[in-house]
RNA sequence: GGAGAGAUGGCAGAGCGGCUGAAUGCGGUGGUUUUGAAAACCAUUGUACUGCAAGGUACCGGGGGUUCGAAUCCCUCUCUCUCCGCCA
């Protein structure tokens, strides 16, 4: 959510950075509201006071013996006043929030204005994409050539978009999430989480989800929670409603959990394999931090990511988003997009993304830059350490050989406990 | 899932429907004393919104109600603890 007063200090810089997301916003209207709500919350306060006042006097007057009668009524009518009056506040101001919850955060002023993705900015590439002598395979052909990934039965068991991973393939999946994890931990100071995979819908509108995004999510209805769509939720939520320390920023989070997305709208669209699911894993790197550092904490966190596609052997770009591609909540996002050679698509791995305060407002995250000092809102970020399918994905591809198999790369091998998969491995 | 108990400030823990934003203790901060420390003593010590200010309003798990007036009474939800059941 935004800063109201900010707004009111400079409403057109809002207006101009929604126009940039493509998004028209009648912000003196929204100002308008604003105002009615202050107007109505003094007034309702200073009848609250009188009434409040009033009631004092009887109890003087009951304990001095006179009559209260009279003022009793007269109480009586001004708390019913000062009732109405906040009832319209509240009113007023539900109204408020709920226009406000609907808008994006603005996104930084260097962030490249655009429409859409084809205005996204490749900012760097890394290594160079796999050379073959032989025509390379894409991984719906490779998987259950090795039967390593078994997409019928998913299907069969659960609907399109899920998959059963297989032998060596779950081993595969599983050897990624440690290595990463054990990465991030162990080289980059980050705390790891086991989080929750069902939470509120308070969580869900700390982290910007809700109320807008609500088609996207898994619901149990009968327990009023949420599957979570990513680690993000749980994991910027954890410390929601609390007031830190500033030494004990930046903080820096890392937990594995699976994902579930509905993907409505997006059926048949690059859906073939194992790039879009409804159930994927990923291993994600969220931080809490102080707003004059959290830029560059930002980059920071985007290298971490690097680091492991590096390790990999992986060919990857970095792509800057445009304003219009730029998620909701999002005031810059850089994707990481490594190369897929058997499909010959770059397929994104991580989001890495500077929120601002605008997840901290919604889930109350604060610090205190000095002791005895009024508390601020952090910043947070968040980033995938990696997203699990693609790596998988880019693994297989850019790691097959003529013969069908996969030779495994040397960081992984610990993890898998062999060098290579092939068919009858 | 069943039965019972509970939820108050950083923590512990009081609180007859009005004088309770809340006793008391611990902790924190400042000071006195001391060569220094400890101890002792004194003072101070929640958050948010609103106002130039004085001040005002709200908050005793959440929501609703009764009342002129609610931390205190009623309803409801959530959570915690104990016992029983079930269970990885």
């Amino acid at each position: 959510m935004i800063d109201l007063t900010q707004l009111r200090a400079d409403p057109k810089r809002f207006a101009d950075a929604w126009q940039c997301r493509g998004l028209s916003v009648d912000v003196d209207a929204l100002l308008a509201l604003d105002s009615e709500v202050r107007r109505l919350k003094t007034e309702s306060e200073s009848k609250r006071a009188e009434a409040n006042a009033a009631s004092k006097a009887i109890g003087k007057a009951a304990k001095e013996g006179r009559d209260i009668n009279e003022a009793r009524e007269h109480a009586r009518l001004l708390g019913e006043e000062a009732k109405q009056l906040d009832a319209d506040r509240s009113d007023k101001e539900n109204e408020l929030t709920d226009q406000l919850l609907g808008f994006p955060n603005p996104c930084l002023e260097s962030v490249p204005v655009g429409k859409d993705e084809n205005d996204n900015r490749v900012v760097d590439t890394w290594g160079s994409a796999a050379e073959f002598d032989f025509a390379p395979q894409a991984h719906w052909d490779l998987a259950p050539e090795l039967d390593i990934i078994d997409f019928e039965r998913g299907s069969q068991l659960s609907g399109s978009g899920f998959v059963v991973y297989k032998g060596l393939g779950a081993r595969l999946n599983r050897a990624l999430i440690n290595y990463f994890l054990q990465t991030l931990v162990e080289e980059f100071n980050y705390t790891e989480l086991g989080v929750p995979l069902l939470v509120s819908p308070e969580a869900m509108q700390g982290t910007g989800q809700l109320p807008k995004f609500g088609d996207q999510l898994y619901k149990c209805t009968d327990d009023d929670l949420y599957l979570i769509p990513t680690a993000e939720v749980p994991v910027t939520n954890y410390l929601a409603g609390e007031i830190l320390e500033a030494e004990q920023l930046p903080m820096q989070f890392t937990a594995y959990t699976p994902c579930f997305r509905r993907e409505a709208g997006a059926a048949g669209v690059g859906t073939r394999g194992i790039t879009r699911m409804h159930q994927f894993d990923k291993v994600e790197m969220v931080w809490l931090t102080q707003p004059e550092r959290s830029e560059q904490d930002l980059l920071t966190m985007r290298s971490h990511a690097e680091t492991l596609l590096q390790r990999l052997g992986l060919h990857y770009r970095i792509l800057e988003l445009c304003t219009g591609d730029t998620g909701f909540s999002s005031a810059r996002t850089y994707d990481l997009e490594v190369w897929s050679p058997g499909t010959g698509t770059w397929l994104e791995v991580s989001s890495c993304s500077i929120f601002t305060d605008f997840q901290a407002r919604r889930a109350k995250l604060r610090y205190r830059p000095e002791a005895g000092a009024k508390p601020n809102l952090v910043h947070t970020l968040n980033g995938s350490g990696l997203a699990l399918p693609r790596s998988v994905i880019a693994v297989l591809e850019t790691y097959q050989q003529a013969d069908g198999s996969v030779r495994i790369p040397d960081v992984l091998q610990p993890f898998m406990g062999c060098e290579q998969i092939s068919k009858h491995s």
